[in-house]
DNA sequence: GCATTTCTCGCTCATATGAGCAGTCGCAAC
DNA sequence: GTTGCGACTGCTCATATGAGCGAGAAATGC
């Protein structure tokens, strides 16, 4: 009989869902009380036989979001659906997107936000409305100037955020990685550059994103490392980098000789701060979202519902 | 204005299916009145943002059976849907339980039922609850007992058919395909054969399935064809054989000579049938389903969801 | 064989929802 | 200006649906 029920459950489903019918057209139709059609239909859906999808770039995915936010204690979390995605570059759009209207909406509106740069943080800014938010400052939070395949990347996603919150941008004057300590050591206590570290050290909020360690990262790709290098901060247990950072599944740094000669805002100040924005997704970087997740580096993720489901299956 | 009531629509709609408010409810947190959340969800539902599917092995799509109906003048169709189906071994598992079902269901029962055999039918038989119906007499439409690799899936077909249904089966002891002319004509005067060919053209329904034109016939596995007379059968416009004859995309035999060396009815005799349920799945029969729906072979179609929207692609 | 527990059914009642309608606003033509 | 049209809003009312309840059936334990 309950092989019977199920069946019958599917029965009225098809005629509830795609047919339209009212449960007492359906009682009438397959003999039953409208109440237990009721009771069928409630079944199929405990059963899971009814799935409900909402289609939309813009859609979310609340009860991940939810389940997110009780597995890990981050403040917020943002899953954007992969439902009917065509490939890893809408998938990034959408992300980019919905950071774009988090940020927008987020209250109290940040005086100063602290921003790394890269491609993700780019999509960021474009997806951004004009007048999404007035008078804030924007600060670069890690280096990477002038060693970009298109130089200047880094400084217009900081001066486009900016601008369209009518606000001003402070640009950190650094290269990502110092070859020598020394260096890194002078370049920090320049005045300009200290001024600006400061200033990213006190920001209301962060935003920033992360790399995967591989041959594709961006510090491969803008020179600051060598592929060598990379493979041997992978084989050190590097999952990838957040603002220049290399990092491994713990959340601590893998190379603390490399980490001292990069500049920008350090860990720490960024698992203190009150207003964390991680916004990552893709496949390739399910590692390290559940590396920044696991080791509190935001209060704040946003992110896809595959790279989502990734961190709770390993959290519990 | 209409881009932010889309949105609205969506935010509506995750708060609505996957959160279990209540209208009233998500007016609240969206600061509209419920009517227009009410409004908002109409027009998701209407731009077809959100989708509802029914996962089950034995669900149908009865909104496609419909169009299928209209668009074809298919006494009946039957339609199971592909959600989540894992492979091509599923589809067919899941198409002949809907044949089983059909069968159970059909009313009158049939006293006389003709049948082909193969992989599907087969399958058809399997699914087949013992006790069925009862009374119900099996008949074999088309020859083909020995030459099989495992000689006896065919009689083993009929008789599991029968005897679910408390009736008798009777085999047509005949090759599918003869060498020579003359020896089909005597084998069809054979008292015997001519018996069953008599049997056959009265039943008072017909189930059958198809093969596609390829070298995976299953004329070429049971050796009645060669594989290069298969090839130039194509080449004169075979999409594919119901009953042993080669059909071309507008139903008719494409190779008279072949036909009529052919034991079995006469495609004119299905055609002609009140009941013919032609039972076929898969992407490879797409053509010869097209073929057997558009010339009129079969009264009833139970098929796979992809093979029923082939169908419908082709014919308005 | 009987008592007890658990399920299931059909119901009442409260609530959620959709249809339809009148009022209002913005807009354009006169 | 004003008059007419169309889109939209917030309402009333009818209907569809879900929660909860008590009676009886079925399963379980003794």
């Amino acid at each position: 009989m309950i092989e019977t029920d199920e069946l019958l459950s599917i029965r009225a489903a098809e005629l509830y869902y795609e047919e339209n019918k009212t449960q007492d057209e359906i009682g009438g139709v397959l003999r039953l009380t409208r109440w237990k059609v009721g009771r069928l239909l409630a079944q199929a859906k405990a059963n899971g036989f009814i799935r409900i999808e909402i289609v939309h770039p813009r859609a979310r995915r609340l009860p991940v979001e939810r389940r997110l936010r009780d597995a890990t204690g981050l403040t917020d979390a943002i899953v954007v659906s992969t439902a009917g995605v065509s490939g890893d570059d809408e998938l990034q759009s959408r992300t980019a997107q919905a950071a774009a209207d988090y940020l927008t909406s987020l209250r109290p509106i940040p005086r100063t936000l602290g921003i790394s740069w890269g491609r993700t943080l780019h999509d960021v800014s474009v997806h951004l409305a004009p007048g999404w938010a007035s008078g804030v400052n924007v600060v670069q939070i890690n280096g990477g100037v002038s060693l970009n395949k298109r130089p200047g990347t880094a400084a217009t996603t900081a001066v486009t955020i900016a601008q369209k919150a009518g606000g001003a941008a402070t640009l950190l004057p650094s290269p990502a990685i110092l070859e020598r300590l020394e260096t890194k050591r002078a370049i920090e206590s320049d005045r300009a550059v200290a001024a600006v570290l400061e200033m990213a050290s006190g920001a209301s909020a962060f935003l920033y994103s992360a790399g995967q360690a591989d041959e594709n990262s961006a510090h491969v790709d803008s020179g600051y490392l060598h592929p060598d290098q990379v493979t041997e901060l992978v084989r050190k247990g590097a999952v990838g980098d957040i603002v220049g950072r290399y990092i491994d599944s713990n959340g601590n740094i893998v190379d603390p000789a490399l980490d001292e000669r990069t500049v920008g805002i350090r860990l720490d100040q960024l698992r203190a701060a009150t207003t964390a924005i991680a916004v990552i997704s893709g496949r390739s970087k399910h590692p390290v979202a559940r590396a920044i997740v696991g080791s509190g580096l935001c209060t704040v993720l946003v992110t896809d519902e595959d790279t989502a489901n990734a961190i709770l299956d390993d959290s519990p």
